[in-house]
DNA sequence: TATTGTTATACTCTATAACTATA
DNA sequence: TATAGTTATAGAGTATAACAATA
């Protein structure tokens, strides 16, 4: 706990405080805060529910290329696979075009997970972040979409049949 | 690294797409990576800068109150303030009139020290949100401090004399 | 040679709970 | 009893480098 509720005295950060940089900061802790105190009640890890539903999204996606997006290392994509494949939540699969690569899929499981727990997530994601009018939440979107520079541009290839690793 | 240069195939991640909490940390990890690279170079943690430059600012704090600020526990920002002790940046004081806060101040050397690297740190800082407009981030500056909160109300208790712990 | 993913390992952050000393 | 800070410890997240299989 942050030592309880503080005083908050009036303190001055200098330049920071006109730091986007440093707000950015701030305000990804303050909202990833609140986003947690709704779903770690439920033992819903956040990282792992934004896995499944983007595997959901983009079925036989390259592992690879979802940790460059996530801004995952591939060592800890592959450790996160790994858990999920254990608990029946994916399939990993085998493009025969490329044999290095692996196409990752949700099973019946896995979709079923996203499916009953999607609302719910986006309640809370939706919810952290409330304070904001709509308006203000689709310009500070677009700018943070900006600095970001998402989604970047280039088509995904295709890819053919899949077999198991 | 993250596997090289990808291609970064089109991907889609739903609601995400649309949501700020999502892109928030999307966009903090890509700005303090930024940042990182023009700064781990010196071995110059933002982080342990952050707290010399704000103790300097505000000097006489009680570390609890900048842990609170700054979103970090209590038993991390003593670590933290152990760790710059012992490299002589800054001085750990009891407030006499009560003797069980810690009262921080910057020593010469700490000064010195973020005398020294201030401006490289907000080049950095700066530079890594330099695609946005000055306008675009003075309104992304009023949204995020909207979203955190940011600066909390109510004035600080003064302090008195100050003496060795 | 370059790329995809894996393994082993270590380091940084962060969180929790029990503790002390003071109030 | 409550508060400020400390200690010890554990866990999550992340990073790095060497490696195997494939291109």
């Amino acid at each position: 706990m942050n030592s309880g509720v503080n005083e908050t005295p009036a303190l001055t950060f200098g330049p920071f405080e006109t730091s986007v940089g440093f707000l950015l900061r701030i305000a990804q802790l303050t909202v990833s805060e609140r986003t947690f105190a709704e779903l770690n009640r439920r033992d819903l890890p956040i990282g792992e529910f934004t896995i499944l539903m983007a595997i959901g999204l983009n079925p036989g996606v390259r592992q690879g290329v979802l940790a460059g997006r996530l801004r995952i290392t591939g060592s800890n994509m592959t450790k996160l696979v790994r858990l999920l494949e254990n608990r029946g939540m994916i399939r990993r699969l085998v493009p025969p075009h490329d044999r290095r690569a692996i196409a990752l899929e949700l099973t019946e499981k896995g979709r079923a997970h996203v499916e009953e727990h999607q609302d719910l997530v986006l309640r809370a994601v939706s919810r952290a972040v409330d304070c904001l009018e709509a308006q203000e939440q689709a310009v500070l979107l677009k700018l943070l979409r900006k600095l970001a520079d998402w989604p970047p541009s280039s088509p995904r290839p295709p890819h053919g049949e899949l077999v198991e690793p």
